[in-house]
DNA sequence: CAAAATGTAATTGTGTCAATTACATACTAT
DNA sequence: ATAGTATGTAATTGACACAATTACATTTTG
């Protein structure tokens, strides 16, 4: 039961959002970096905006910024924004009511569904964009705030 | 994404499986309680065969049965029997490599996946085909086996 | 040997995602 | 003001995974 590419390219370009200098970044050059087209970024920034993790200028010299410290964004509120779909998919269609199985296997296992997403989501909440962000200049080999 | 069915109807089939009193069942009795068809089913038992969770028995008085007890059956198990795909999916092309952030993002978060991903595979080990007949069986108010 | 059951290949329909095209809207800079 | 720039979003297309279905070979029971 897979997400979208969606969690990681939000990621993505947040983190790239916050290595730079605090400049608002174009979505072509975000598009280039995460190797998609500008149209996704813009998908997917639009959802970040909406749920207040950036926000963007229009016109000449515009783009988009983060709309709070990166220290303050937790991977969990960008898989939030980002992702629609269960992460646990149950029957396409719903199993026999009148089975002594099937009418009461959903509830059954709905306890432990609920604890692994939220054992999952914990971890997520653990993590920042500021954490990935020293991560990648760590790897990259250079210091924020990175001008590019 | 279009995420699978097929981590619920498993733990469906085994719980049937469990609930009974060992006796084969067949596959058109497992599609029936799980509201799809045999040849799904089927495809689901390959697979759990292969994993060593159940056998079949072809022929008349023929079905599938536990290849363990029930106890010893843990939904990671089933998860990882019948999961294809990663948890996490990554960018469909990979990011810009000569990037600062493109280069070096997807090392940069993979941490933080895996352990989300142990962090929910846990969980799943914490609780067996057992634990979920049971609840079965009470939620339902009846006793084990259950003679269909 | 006939009937019953699994095992599996092939086809089809559905739905989601992402890439693309196109255009409206809003803002900046001169 | 106005020309240029950038976002925002709708519509279309292609790719792909899943599951339902059809069909049939294989194996085993009775």
């Amino acid at each position: 039961m897979p997400t979208s590419t969606r969690f990681a390219v939000a990621v993505h370009i947040l983190t790239a959002l916050a290595v730079g200098d605090g400049k608002p970044m174009r979505s072509d050059a975000l598009a280039y970096s995460a190797n998609t087209s500008p149209v996704v970024i813009r998908g997917l920034l639009s959802r970040l905006s909406d749920a207040g993790l950036t926000r963007s200028q229009l016109g000449a010299g515009g783009g988009s910024m983060l709309a709070r410290p990166a220290k303050k964004i937790k991977l969990l509120e960008v898989y939030q924004a980002v992702e629609d779909t269960e992460l646990f998919s149950l029957h396409r269609t719903p199993p026999c009511e009148n089975c002594a199985v099937g009418g009461n296997i959903l509830e059954a296992m709905n306890p432990t569904l609920m604890r692994a997403r939220e054992s999952l989501e914990n971890e997520l909440a653990k993590v920042t964009i500021a954490d990935i962000a020293s991560e990648v200049a760590r790897l990259g080999k250079f210091t924020m705030p990175l001008v590019w």
